[in-house]
DNA sequence: CTCAACAGACCGACCGGTCGCTTTGTTTCC
DNA sequence: GGAAACAAAGCGACCGGTCGGTCTGTTGAG
C-alpha cells in the first residue's frame, strides 16, 4: 500500500473520531509513520486531505451498505439489507470507522468551519432520503405494502432512525443497543407490508 | 448578567456550533468583550468552562423540552409535546444553541477527547430512552395504546428518530425540513394509539 | 485601605505549512 | 548490461502564528 493509500485511511480514521479541528497532521504521520514532506508530497494542505478522505469514506459507504441490494427484488428487503448493512459491515467496520459514520460526526463541524464540505454531505443526507422513499413508492406501487401508509412520513422515521443509530452508536459504541435499535427499524418494515 | 453568566452562554453557542477543539478561549473572550483574566478568574481552565457549559446546556434542555408536559394527562400527549418542543423551542432556540443540539453534535468528539464527559452524555441519551418507553408503557398499561404493541421498539424508533431530527436540523437548519421529520414521528404516535 | 474582579502582556507548546536535503527508482545513452 | 542523469518520494529542521494558561498591574466597590 503506498503512503498516500495509508495517510488517508489514518485520517479517516481520526477526522471520524477526534474531528477536524481535533486531528493534527502531526498526529497521522506519527500513527503512519511518515514524516511532514511526506505528507505534503500527496496534499497540498490539510482541508485537501479532509476532502479527499471524505471521498474514501463515500466509496467506503456505498461498498459496505449497499452490498448485497441488488440481488433482491422486494424493495422492502433492500431497506432491510440497508439496516442490516449498517448494523454488520458499515458502523462496526472499527478498522476504518473506528469512530462511527464520520458524515453524521461532523456534520455540525463542518457545516460551521467549511460550509461548501457541510453542503455536500447534507446532500448525502438527502439522498439516502430519498432512495429511502424510493423504495418504499416501489413497492406501494406494486401493491404488497398498504394503500393506507404514508411512504414520506415511513421514510422520514425510518431516515432520521438510521442517524439517530449511528449517534447513539458512536456516542456508546454498544453493539447490543446497535442490534436493537436497528431490530426495531427493520420490524417497522415489516409490519408495514401486507 | 454577570460576566461569568456571559462567558458561559457564548461558550456553549461556539462549543455547540464548532466543537471543543474547534472553539478556542480567546474567539469566547473576544465574543463577550471580554479578558483572558476575566475568563480564567472565574474558571481553572477550558475543560472546566466546557463542563459548566455542558450543565448549562442540560438546564436548557430541561426548560425547553419538558415545558408544559405535566399538565397533560395522556402519557402519548407528553410525547407528542415534547416533540414540539424540540422543533419549537429547542433546537429552533439560535440564541442559546445555534449549532442544534450540543449533546448530539458532540457525542463523539466527547467520547474520544474526555471519556468520563462522554459517558455523562451518553448516559442522558439512555435517560431519554427511558423516558419515552415509560411515557408508552404507561399508555399501554392505560389500556389506550394496542396490546399488540411492542412499547420497546416504538420508544426505540422515536428515540434514534428524535437523534436524526438533530442531526439533520444541525447539518441543514432547515425548519421546513425539522417540520417534517417533527410531524412524521407526531403522526407514529398518533397512528399507535387506539 | 482592602480585596476581589478584571485587563492584557507574556510564556512554552503545538499548530499547519515550507524548504533544502537525502534516498530511491526510472530513464537514457554507450 | 551498466553507469550516468534525472525525477519523484520522503525526510525533518524550521517558520510564523495561535493555542491554553500564567502573572503582574489596575481599578472600583465596600
Amino acid at each position: 500500500m503506498t503512503l498516500k493509500d495509508k495517510l488517508l485511511m489514518e485520517a479517516l480514521r481520526q477526522f471520524s473520531a477526534k474531528g477536524y479541528s481535533g486531528t493534527s497532521t502531526s498526529s497521522i504521520i506519527d500513527a503512519v509513520g511518515a514524516s511532514k514532506g511526506g505528507l505534503y508530497n500527496h496534499f497540498p494542505n490539510k482541508e485537501q486531505l479532509f476532502r479527499e478522505a471524505l471521498s474514501l469514506a463515500r466509496k467506503i459507504w456505498r461498498e459496505k451498505n449497499l452490498r448485497g441490494l441488488d440481488h433482491l427484488p422486494r424493495p422492502t428487503d433492500k431497506l432491510i439489507r440497508l439496516l442490516e448493512n449498517y448494523r454488520d459491515n458499515y458502523l462496526t467496520d472499527t478498522l476504518n470507522l473506528p469512530g462511527g459514520c464520520v458524515f453524521v460526526n461532523l456534520a455540525v463541524e463542518l457545516g460551521e468551519e467549511f460550509p461548501h464540505l457541510g453542503r455536500e454531505v447534507h446532500e448525502g443526507f438527502v439522498r439516502l432520503r430519498q432512495m429511502i422513499e424510493r423504495l418504499l413508492h416501489e413497492e406501494k406501487a406494486a401493491g404488497t405494502l398498504g394503500m393506507d401508509l404514508d411512504t414520506g412520513d415511513a421514510a422520514e422515521l425510518l431516515f432520521t432512525g438510521i442517524l439517530g443509530v449511528c449517534v447513539v452508536y458512536s456516542s456508546g459504541k454498544s453493539t447490543a443497543t446497535l442490534a436493537r435499535s436497528i431490530g426495531a427499524l427493520c420490524r417497522y418494515i415489516e409490519k408495514m407490508r401486507l
